[in-house]
DNA sequence: TTCAGTGCAAAAACTTTGCAGGAGG
DNA sequence: CCTCCTGCAAAGTTTTTGCACTGAA
């Protein structure tokens, strides 16, 4: 099981600043990995306590925060004025094309853009800490339905 | 007052479709317009009101969409959980800086994005309705202090 | 006349906070 | 032992919804 890299990489962040190692914690870790695709905090908690967890929400809201800080998690936003996680555990960086009609959710990866971000920052005198690009539209295949559930 | 071309391209709009022109829909859009910066769809409903408007919630919610549908107005998220609006009334298509410490939002045009996004939706096949790119990082100027109402 | 639009208030969805007890270092 | 962390529930924010009334076409 190699999610104890992840474990092991948690375990470091946590040390390095003034976190304590608890087994919540690590809980959550092995459930956000574990999660096929996006997913909200929310949606996280209520599926760790229908598989009987009783790490509690604020619990939740909090680890999910610390594995975005530690790169773990990306915390990503697509415009429904909510956070979505994912994965980041052994990825590369990648944006997101997203279907309004259907909801899929397509990974995409541009080399340039990394590049128009640094020039940008530069320019304008910012440190850059990260960037967010998505592109909306509609799936050109046929059975893209208007089914949010996708 | 220019405001009037304004109305005119919302009431196209209006027309366009099953919508009717009613007079809450145009407080609406001078208000809109008026503010200075981005601005979230509570802030302006409580601007309004403080301001003796009796437009109501709802309305304001819902009209803020339709300005948005036909692009008066850009509907952006910044990453907050929550749904901004700016002007995009005779402005030219740009992207946003956010400095995470200061909160100040800076903008930037980068030609050669919109050639991405034709490309990334061409590769994948999408039917593209727009994009968001937003940089996240901190000024360098040394007034940049932590103060998220700047 | 008709039905979309409106105001109001309640509810919903997501997130944060306060507090008292518990456990990591 | 000292705090940070936890669970729980309450409260906070932003957005949506239900309902009866109003007014645009």
């Amino acid at each position: 099981m190699e999610l104890n890299l992840a474990h092991e990489e948690f375990k470091q962040f946590l040390k390095k600043g003034t976190h304590r190692i608890t087994p919540e914690r690590f809980e959550v870790l092995d459930y956000a990995l574990e999660y096929d695709g996006h997913f909200g905090a929310d949606e996280l908690y209520l599926k760790m306590k229908s598989n009987n967890s009783n790490v509690s929400r604020a619990t939740v809201y909090n680890t999910l925060e610390l594995l975005a800080s530690c790169e773990l998690l990306a915390k990503r936003n697509f415009g429904e004025n909510k956070a979505r996680y994912e994965s980041n555990y052994g990825k590369k960086t990648h944006d997101h094309l997203i279907c309004l009609t259907c909801g899929a959710i397509k990974e995409f990866s541009e080399p340039k853009i990394a590049k128009i971000v640094e020039d940008v920052a530069d320019k304008l005198g910012f440190d850059i800490s990260g960037y967010s690009f998505n592109i909306f539209g509609k799936c050109t295949n046929a059975n893209c339905k208007t089914n949010k559930n996708a």
